[in-house]
DNA sequence: TTGTACGCGTTATCAA
DNA sequence: TTGATAACGCGTACAA
């Protein structure tokens, strides 16, 4: 059996109050019995339990990291590792424990997310995506259990503290940016749009389009489920329009792997023949061929503030919602070419 | 005030301990209670508290996942997020939860690990590396703690459950496939010397070349610590020799990455003019400019197969250590060269 | 088949 | 400045 707060009293000649009051460094206690207790408290190398703390205190020090319910594979798009890094980053330093969900799809990790709130698992939650009509959302403020989201909630946004890009935004201007080359046959290829980041996405690209005075063709929007497919699928589709598209504008850089390198086996030239844009600005976006023309929309931060608001929000639970917009920038490589015309 | 099993108990007419009995599925109970029991718990929306379950059960269904002390990037290897796709798999379908370390040196994690364990926060730990004399292995082996390792011990690995691939062999094939291709100026690229998965395949290249009598180059051995821009400099060093290889075996997709991208750059072309070989055939290793051949070192089922043998661990404590070794391929595609001679 | 009573390891309130 | 004592919510021996 472990060494509980009741042998390092018994061994400090306290009582078990006692010892908890130097655990939490309570003024009221001389120093002089502070320093026996803790000298005792190494000897017998006391580690207090967490549960039991957690049940008497009602607190955790742990946050809740969900995760989207792509069917397993969630992991495999650096985005979530990457925000991972900004949230562990930031929870390390409040000395927060992470705690993630395993499941897979939308009802199991509902159950999970049930499950860490009502069983007191964590003090909030983060999460990682935002989508329509979500469940999990609409649980977690009904509850109002403290969270924050990554991206913009569809509804209640101005009530709901989230870290995103503004997404619209950065689409037109990267858009505006292939239009200024020369390119009017530009196409869309999205995530699920079920995401509120594909959407804002998309509305920004088309909105440059109208601001250009440039026809919209259904056929140049495009949305993908998985996005490592994803790419190829998209690429064949919109190859084999009639009047095929000069650039793209793809929503995700995994997307955009998949395209070069499907691109590639067809003998399509990138740029030359196609000017290809994506978000995200992954670590390998650098290492592409040729290097990629990306967004970069500073994921380790968004996971950072993500973190960061939520603990403010566990500290404080009046405070107002908070909406904070990480800067985005695009990064000029070489997937973009100057339109002859 | 959440509902506990009290009020549950009063309005079903049954006393807590019935209620705790119909959560445990006790066969004591009749069915009927169970069914009345039951009925009320939904009724009152119901969830049993986590923590003052883990007290009085001594358990707490949760896994500890421990990264390496790589300064705060490791994520930004896939290996990582792979490895931990397998856990979380296989931990779900156990319905165990996933914990994750968050310090950045060995001191934090460390100290972290010390509180998992004796916080009773998990009850058990995977650790998703293995160093030469690693403090926290050590301490997990002494405290006798479950926990499995992937990779493979320093010391005492007929002791330790864990989970590995055979590295030496793969190394020596993969350095015999290039030799087998006429390249005798053949490097060895590796990470950190610390990490025994660096050491086995360098021993299993060392290996290959000794039996192909092939002259054994200082030089062409490097170490790079940062997997990253370890890359780049690896390939100068490489380059700036009076004889330069003519073939690399390198320990890692990333830094093979890096190395392509930084060979374009200076007009160097693979595999026409150096061939290259790496490790962990991470998704991505599709989409290079050339494809890379990579060893397909199954990572998700080492993450998968490490809860298993940890769950297994928790459940028989006195179970035999078990070492399990994963299966690797190479996977040829287009960055080795037949050199003419 | 069900209920009583106690323990799990802390924290917090109230006295002293 | 310190010590009893009662929670916190659940599991389980023992009794009934």
């Amino acid at each position: 059996m472990a060494v509980t707060i009741k042998d390092v009293a018994k061994m400090a000649n306290v009582s078990p109050s006692t010892v908890s009051r130097v655990i939490a460094n309570n003024p009221r206690i001389s120093e002089k019995t502070k320093r026996r207790v803790r000298e005792t408290m190494k000897q017998l190398g006391y580690h207090p339990n967490f549960h039991a703390r957690s049940l008497a205190n009602k607190s955790t020090d742990t946050v809740g990291v969900v995760m989207p319910s792509a069917a397993h594979n969630v992991l495999q798009n650096p985005f979530f590792p990457e925000v991972l890094r900004g949230i562990s980053t930031k929870a390390y330093e409040n000395r927060y424990g992470l705690y993630l969900s395993t499941g897979t799809t939308e009802e199991e990790i509902f159950e999970e997310v049930v499950t860490m709130v009502q069983g007191r698992r964590v003090d909030g939650i983060i999460l990682l995506y935002s989508r329509v009509d979500d469940q999990i959302m609409n649980y977690l403020e009904e509850e109002q259990f403290p969270f924050t989201v990554i991206g913009k909630p569809y509804i209640h946004a101005e009530r709901i503290t989230h870290v995103d890009n503004d997404n619209y935004y950065i689409a037109k201007e990267v858009t505006d940016y292939l239009i200024q080359l020369g390119h009017e046959r530009i196409a869309f290829v999205g995530g699920n749009l079920d995401l509120v980041v594909t959407r804002d996405r998309m509305r920004g690209y088309q909105q440059a389009l109208i601001e250009a005075e440039i026809p919209f063709h259904d056929e140049y929007t495009i949305h993908e489920k998985f996005l490592k497919e994803g790419g190829r699928d998209a690429i064949a589709e919109l190859l084999s329009l009639d009047q095929p598209p000069t650039a793209l504008v793809v929503s995700d850089d995994l997307m955009a792997f998949g395209m070069l390198s499907h691109l590639d086996n067809m003998n399509v030239r990138v740029p030359e023949d196609i000017s290809i844009i994506s978000f995200n600005n992954i670590m390998l976006s650098d290492y592409s061929r040729p290097p990629l023309t990306s967004v970069d929309i500073n994921i380790f931060q968004l996971g950072f503030e993500a973190a960061n608001c939520l603990i403010e929000k566990i500290k404080h639970p009046n405070a107002l919602p908070k909406r904070i917009t990480i800067p985005a920038k695009m990064i000029k490589r070489q997937s973009c070419y100057l339109l002859k015309s």
